[in-house]
DNA sequence: TATGTATATAACCATCTGGTTATAAAAGAA
DNA sequence: TTCTTTTATAACCAGATGGTTATATACATA
């Protein structure tokens, strides 16, 4: 995926329109919907207490971000969760799973890390691994 | 967790600013940097082309995200990388996971995501999985 | 054809975002 | 004290976001 250093590569930005999408709970609520069944923009609507404008706005960032596909049935166009970006999503996450599970040593890590996708963020010039005591 | 319907409660609002800070590709690259080590402002700001301030603003995000604490080391403000935010953003991406492995059916998903968190979401006055036809 | 239904678009608004430059503040060093 | 380093803040800007209302479009049906 190669994140870090050079912010502009393609895969890089597409996170970009994922997260973003997933930063509104009214669109979370929507993907949450989405995986029971496809659904209509109507039906999205209801649950909320916005107007349908606002829910197309939404259906717009989250089609954007790949999140979501479009079909069309007469004058309905039905809302398809697409998997993809939530599982691009997934895999940057997964990669400081050890932050937050303490099997893994910090340099443990490193090292997973380091073999899975090199992060080169480092350029880590003094090393100074305890900048201070928190 | 309780997302979907009611869109203010504390941990929503959490997810929002968690998935808001991931969002932008300095930020990713900041939290892909302070996984192998605690960094000050001036070490965090070196990879890139931006100003001081602008790092600054950035930290605040991610500190308002829960993402990064802050030390003190004479002048310096050491940043930490919190774990619990990144955890949660984590956990709500995995009740998804099923969209995008193959081994579940969508009604196992719909069953395994009941069971471990309510999605509630629903509504689903008609329950027409296929939108389609009608 | 006219009407109703489902969705999209336009125009507008307030607020947020990500950047800038200039300046302030905090702390160590001379 | 004065200078230097490190970081934060203020003021500003352009553009995005999330909402609104009003209107247009696309299609089905009476």
């Amino acid at each position: 995926m190669n994140d870090a250093i050079q912010l502009r590569s393609p895969a890089s930005t597409d996170l970009n329109a994922i997260f973003a999408a997933l930063a509104d709970p009214t669109r979370r609520a929507i993907v949450a919907r989405l995986v029971d069944s496809d659904a209509t923009v109507a039906e999205l609507m209801q649950p909320f207490s916005i107007s349908q404008p606002a829910i197309s706005k939404h259906l717009k960032v989250l089609e954007r971000a790949g999140l979501v596909s479009r079909g069309r049935d007469a004058q309905r166009r039905p809302c398809h969760l697409e998997a993809q970006p939530l599982a691009e999503a997934n895999a940057w996450l997964e990669r400081y799973r050890a932050v937050w599970e303490e099997n893994f040593s910090r340099l443990d890590l490193l090292l997973e890390s380091m073999k899975s996708e090199p992060l080169k963020a480092g350029r880590k010039t003094g090393k100074r691994r305890k900048t201070s005591q928190r």
